[in-house]
Order: C-alpha cells, then structure tokens, then sequence
DNA sequence: ATCCTAGTTCGAGATGCATCGAACTACGGC
DNA sequence: GCCGTAGTTCGATGCATCTCGAACTAGGAT
C-alpha cells in the first residue's frame, strides 16, 4: 500500500473539484461528511462495491475535497472544509445545501 | 438543424450543473457570460474549433446552465442566472467569484 | 502462527467525453 | 439565384472514467 498524499490547499482547482462533485456517488460521500463527520470508508453507505468507493475516496482526496486519516486497521474520512472554503468560498454550502457544510469552521 | 430545446429549472441536476462545470474551457465560457452578458457564439474567444465550442454549448445548455436564442444567422447564449440561483442558491457565486454573478437579479 | 476485517491495487470491460475536420443547414446580402 | 457567414451535425479518434471481481496488504484478535 502507498502512502496516503493529499494536495495542499493551494493546488486545489476549481474544474478539478467541480469534477469530483460531479459524480452522484461522490456527492453522497461528501454529503455525509457534512457537519465535520468523520467516518471510516466503510461506513459510508453507498450501493457500489468497496474497490469503486475506494476508487471514488481516491478521487474525492486527489482533488483536496477530504482528507484520510489512518487509525489502526481503517480509514477515517472527513471534508477539508476549510482549505476548501478558503479556496472557493460558498461552493461547499451550495453544494451541500441542507447544511452547515462546516465552513464556518 | 434540430429545434434548440432548454430543460425547465425544476429539472436542473446538481450533478449534472457541476460537469457541467467541470471542465475549463466551459468554465470560460460560463465566465464569459456573468453578469448578464448575451453573446454570440463567435464572440467567445476560447481555444477549441467551431465545432467543439458548438458541443460545449450545447453541454452547457443541456444542464440548464445557458439559455440560446436564435437571432437571424447568430445564436445568442447568455447564463440563466435566476434559474440556477432558485435551484442551486450560491453556485455561481462561488463559481465565478469576481463577479455578482448576477445572482440577485 | 492463523485468521478475520478493512481497505487498496490490479487488470479488464464498457461507456463517456473532448477534440477535430468535413459535410451540412439556415439566414442574409448581392 | 448565388455566395458568404454562423453555427450544427456527423463520423472518427484517443483518452478518461465507472464499474467490477480477484488478488493483495496491513493491523488486530485469538
């Protein structure tokens, strides 16, 4: 297994995560990490098989959306919601609009 | 050549908007049209042939994101601001973020 | 050590997308 | 009618993406 890298906020683009959000599944993903959560990949209940969501996290931290943090056996997932509010500001709340989307964070 | 069709607003798919979104070159056209703009195809200058733009345009409108009006031999494009703002609240704001993206109209 | 659980990586298949040039349509002017 | 301009439609090409199952890796429990 490689390492885990994510982009630094100033990488982030905007046709790059537009891209990411763009995909129903994805925005499932993100739509449950709303609020801060964080969640281990394998609670996010999503009806694709586990090498797809493994696929569609990569994408999802590839653009700088989440972050993954390894905690003994498994994945904790969560939304960068900051570095992605610093960058595009208001894109998270409309994008996730029965939300806080944690911008304010 | 087909009759141009434009969806209603209540049909709008957040995930379609976003690839819609989603890729440079319509992003630039999308920027091209902020606040209120209405050009002709010809006048946006992004690097791609006549018959790239003509598809890119007609992603655009497919998701709901443009509006064409047919004047003599031009086709006039221009963002539907209103419809997108009453589906997506902030989207285009936090799109084209140099701009009032005429959201309050 | 063995096994289980959590998730990744590796092909592979099917589909979709961006791009182009060429042919086409439609309107306006001469 | 004839031509030019504006844009669309039609293949075709090459690349990306979504999807899966199978094989793999890594940590924890027994």
């Amino acid at each position: 297994m490689r390492s885990i890298t994510h982009p630094v906020a100033e990488q982030l683009s905007l046709p790059g995560v537009l891209h990411a959000l763009s995909d129903p599944v994805r925005l499932a993903i993100v739509g449950a990490l709303r609020d801060g959560a964080e969640l281990p990949c394998g609670m996010l209940s999503v009806p694709v098989s586990k090498s797809t969501l493994s696929h569609h996290l990569k994408v999802l931290r590839d653009a700088g959306l989440t972050l993954t943090r390894v905690e003994g056996v498994q994945r904790h997932v969560s939304l960068r919601a900051e570095d992605v509010e610093r960058r595009f500001p208001g894109l998270l709340r409309s994008v996730l609009p029965h939300s806080s989307a944690s911008a304010a964070a």
